[in-house]
DNA sequence: ATCGTTTTGGCACTTTGGTATGAGTCCCAC
DNA sequence: GTGGGACTCATACCAAAGTGCCAAAACGAT
């Protein structure tokens, strides 16, 4: 929002100058008129390009960003959620179980909460599901 | 590519357009000049956002385009590819099988050579691993 | 301090996934 | 027409995943 704010003060601003930059050009007679032209053409195709990547920035934020609410909607807890990241860097239930130092039984009880919770039939699914429900990153 | 050629063919265009404006109202003094740079500026505004809005665009397409020629690299065939797309999906072996109208069995080969090729221990890291080779949609 | 949730874990059991091996069919290229 | 690759399938076996049930410890809020 600040960043459109700013991007129309730019485009103001550089209006104005270019306004007086005609001016200029214009008692100067003929010798520049097409340069002036060609600036602003120019100057205004870039403000477009800006404004462009800064909406595909967002775009790209968007896609990437969890929804941390829909987590808690569907009662997935913290640690359920940890288990969850683990299970879709394509880890094992013991291997899971050793980077977050706990026995296999506690991930296989998280695990299968989570399937329960994701409504899913296998941990692939899960995975699918939770990145359609975008609290994984996708 | 046909695109690109497209808006800058357009660009081109336009700003032939605009010298004979600018000329034609150089002729007719001062009335317009305001006017006709405020034409230009909105123009190539327009035109930078277009080509913004072409190149976002392509950016989702970029992030969603699968590497064929990595599949084919990995020695990954038609068939064990249809198979990876469908574990990525998250169906089971069975489901597989049924959906490609094939025995479990032939499921589970083709999943075995998929492992090997793709240096996986689980079908999990093999999704995670096929996305990071961008021969699975993101 | 007590209640509810989370986290942890064990055990027995079933299902699914994955390996190894071997083999038959089909098709394409040389 | 022969060899090689792709696709199919079976069997046997082991590993991993998932279920059900239970229960204790830890934690957090009122």
């Amino acid at each position: 929002m600040k960043r459109t704010v700013f991007v129309f003060s730019a485009l103001i601003v550089s209006l104005l100058i270019l306004f007086q930059l005609s001016k200029y050009a214009y008692v100067s007679n003929d010798i520049s008129i097409e340069i002036i032209i060609s600036v602003i053409a120019i100057v205004f195709l870039v403000i477009g390009l800006y404004i462009n990547r800064k909406s595909s920035k967002n775009q790209k934020h968007l896609s990437i960003a969890i929804d941390h609410k829909k987590v808690k909607q569907l009662g997935i807890s913290k640690r359920e959620y940890e288990v969850l990241v683990q299970i879709s860097r394509g880890l094992s239930n013991k291997e899971i179980a050793d980077t977050l130092f706990v026995s296999e039984s506690t991930i296989k009880t998280h695990v299968s909460n989570l399937l329960l919770k994701l409504d899913a039939k296998r941990r692939t699914q899960a995975i699918q599901k939770a990145k359609d429900l975008q609290i994984l990153p996708v």
